[in-house]
RNA sequence: GCGCCUGUAGCUCAGCUGGAUAGAGCAACGCCCUUCUAAGGCGUGGGUAGCAGGUUCGAGUCCUGCCAGGCGCACCA
């Protein structure tokens, strides 16, 4: 048990002793914090303001109480009340020096706790259409994805990695279409494209690797529906394969990718519409036209009707088309029910800000279907804006209507372009400046945080090669590690698996990032007024100590991110 | 019109689910390399937290109403 545990379960058995009579479930929990001001201690508790409350008491004296209940352990130096009833606690010069053997005996493992099975999550993510290469908010999910699954990984949970394929409906036709007529261009055939055609030019990509494996001459012996349906299916296995590589660039694979069309053909759809027609779930009925949309050809039509109203959504939804085939929305649920059926105890998704409207009526399904609420999470992204030069941006050549993720991620590298994904919140829109990323590219969060890696490597080198005998780590004495700037790194060091913790039930990756840029800051001013080699030697072997201890968890924090700690820069 | 997200320094963003004096990076200005990586450090300037109310001992954080921006709103995916 670490030490900050233990204050933690010392207070809160006081707490208990002083509310006897509070039932278990009401009982306020005692949590630490670090404070922001050094004269405020290592530790803060506002336990005795809401126990103010509770006994009728003022905050100061409930402190006062709390303290003279409580038997603290012994690297404990100091308690004081402060402010409107503040506990601050100070620990003994050193007092978690000793952590950082704890730390080097963990090493990749720091952080992290065991594997619980139980835990199962499976995480969706990215889930681009397959009918073109990946644009730059598909990269934003996938880099939080990525760092999700990693830090879920980290903190026990069982992370099946999932990318679900849409590879049905009428925009797979569209790009056979456009792949039939590129093909037929590259055959010298003159065309003219449809404005509904993909404008892009991997179309012409795609057609070419079509054609570089089967000849044109057998698809134009095939009668028209399944030459474009063949040539879907090539398309759509080229388009994978261009988006698999995309991924790779920025190293990002998955556990498994599922395809939609394997719920039709499988009678899966079929059979959860089936499911929810006996569960008395659905009618047939007509939907009210859109309010705030002007549809000139709006025709009200009866279809069948999916009651997700009596689930929390807004408007009951469509199962079938007018042809009868079966929704998006259909498959979209019956995927889920698939997921929900395997056995994860946890449904994550991770969608682009615009399919924000779609939430309530998968969560609605859900609910109807299994009867757990919150079911899929939904972390909704929202859009990265891109600029050149502070002016908008919008598209590239090869893309066509929007810019490749792989254009920006070789422009400016996949570190810099993870990273940067990484240090907002996702509900926070992104503006990313290509030319900024690329000119101030020394002064990029991410070179900040590397060079805080590669200068600690830089010294322990220097070390090695001047032939410093480096001791056991149990020989160190920690406590010479007694400077401000030394205190503070230990303080971030240990802080690193409670901040993973909440990153985790939060979900909320991006912590992670925003540490590490902490952790280098403190490094950066530790190793400019604490010089380490070159001292006296008990001293040196302690301040080795502690930058080994911080390379580690500069290293465990970027490979959660997917982001290279270099040795040298 | 309705729903979701956002509004914090000139710019891009943090702020550990309500705590003590609101913080970083960039941009501006000054200082620090004969000593471990100057892709660094130190310092200065820069804030009515969109606006107005409310809850609370305490609000950037919670609630309500406005204002502004983004996304979405049938038979597409």
């Amino acid at each position: 048990m670490s030490l900050k545990e233990q204050i933690c379960q010392a207070l809160q058995h006081t707490v208990e002793q002083l509310l006897a009579d509070v039932q278990p479930a009401k009982m306020p929990q005692v949590q630490l914090t670090r404070p922001k001001v050094r004269e405020h201690g290592d530790y803060a508790v506002n336990i005795a303001m809401p126990l103010a409350g509770l006994l009728q008491q003022n905050p100061r004296q409930v402190a006062t109480s709390i303290l003279e209940k409580t038997t603290f352990p012994d690297a404990v130096l100091k308690t004081d009340i402060a402010g409107p009833g503040f506990i601050n606690i100070t620990l003994k010069q050193g007092g978690e020096a000793d952590m950082l053997l704890h730390i080097l005996a963990q090493g990749s493992t720091y952080g992290c706790v065991e594997t619980d099975k139980a835990k199962s999550v499976c995480l969706e993510f990215v889930s681009a259409n397959p009918t073109g290469p990946m644009h730059v908010g598909h990269g934003r999910g996938a880099v939080v994805g990525d760092a999700l699954a990693n830090l879920l990984s980290a903190r026990g949970y069982a992370v099946h990695k999932e990318y679900y394929i849409n590879d049905a409906g009428s925009q797979i036709a569209v790009l056979a279409n456009s792949v039939w007529l590129r093909m037929q261009e590259l055959q010298g055939i003159s065309i003219r494209l449809p404005e509904s055609a993909y404008p892009g030019e991997y179309i012409i990509d795609i057609a070419r690797t079509i054609l570089a494996k089967s000849s044109f001459e057998y698809f134009s012996t095939l009668d028209e529906d399944n030459c474009l349906q063949e040539i879907g299916l090539l398309a759509v296995a080229a388009n994978m394969a261009m988006i698999e590589q995309d991924l790779k660039v920025i190293g990002i694979t998955f556990d498994q990718y599922f395809s939609e069309k394997t719920l039709h053909a499988s009678g899966k759809v079929d059979q959860l519409i089936e499911k929810l027609e006996n569960d008395g779930l659905i009618y047939t009925g007509t939907l009210p036209p859109p309010k705030g949309k002007e549809i000139s050809d709006y025709q009200a039509v009866e279809q069948q009707l999916f009651r997700t109203t009596a689930f929390g959504d807004d408007v009951d939804r469509p199962l079938r088309k007018q042809d009868g085939t079966a929704t998006y929305f259909a498959a979209d649920i019956a995927y889920h029910h698939d997921k929900s059926q395997r056995g994860f105890q946890y449904l994550i998704d991770i969608w682009g800000a615009d399919h924000g409207g779609y939430v309530t009526r998968v969560q609605s399904s859900m609910k109807a279907l299994t009867g757990l609420a919150e079911q899929p999470e939904v972390l909704l992204i929202q859009m990265v804006n891109l600029t050149r030069n502070g002016q908008p941006f919008k598209m590239s050549k090869r893309a066509g209507t929007f810019v490749a993720l792989s254009d920006v991620v070789e422009e400016v590298g996949k570190d810099a372009v993870r990273f940067n994904f990484m240090t907002r919140r996702i509900e926070s829109q992104f503006d990313f400046d290509l030319e900024d990323a690329k000119a101030k590219s020394s002064e990029n969060p991410v070179y900040y945080v590397q060079y805080a890696h590669a200068r600690i490597c830089a010294v322990l080198n220097k070390a090695k090669s001047e032939g410093v005998e480096i001791v056991d780590v149990d020989q160190v004495d920690t406590s010479l590690l007694s400077s401000e700037e030394a205190q503070d790194l230990i303080k971030i060091l240990l802080a690193y698996p409670d901040m993973l913790d909440t990153a985790a039930n939060r979900r909320e990756p991006y912590r992670i990032a925003t540490f590490t840029m902490q952790l280098a800051a403190t490094l950066h001013r530790f190793y400019h007024k604490n010089r380490v080699l070159g001292v006296e030697n008990e001293l040196m072997q302690a301040r080795i100590l502690l930058l080994k201890a911080t390379s580690q968890v500069l290293k465990n924090a970027l490979s959660l991110l997917g982001v290279n700690a270099p040795e040298k820069m």
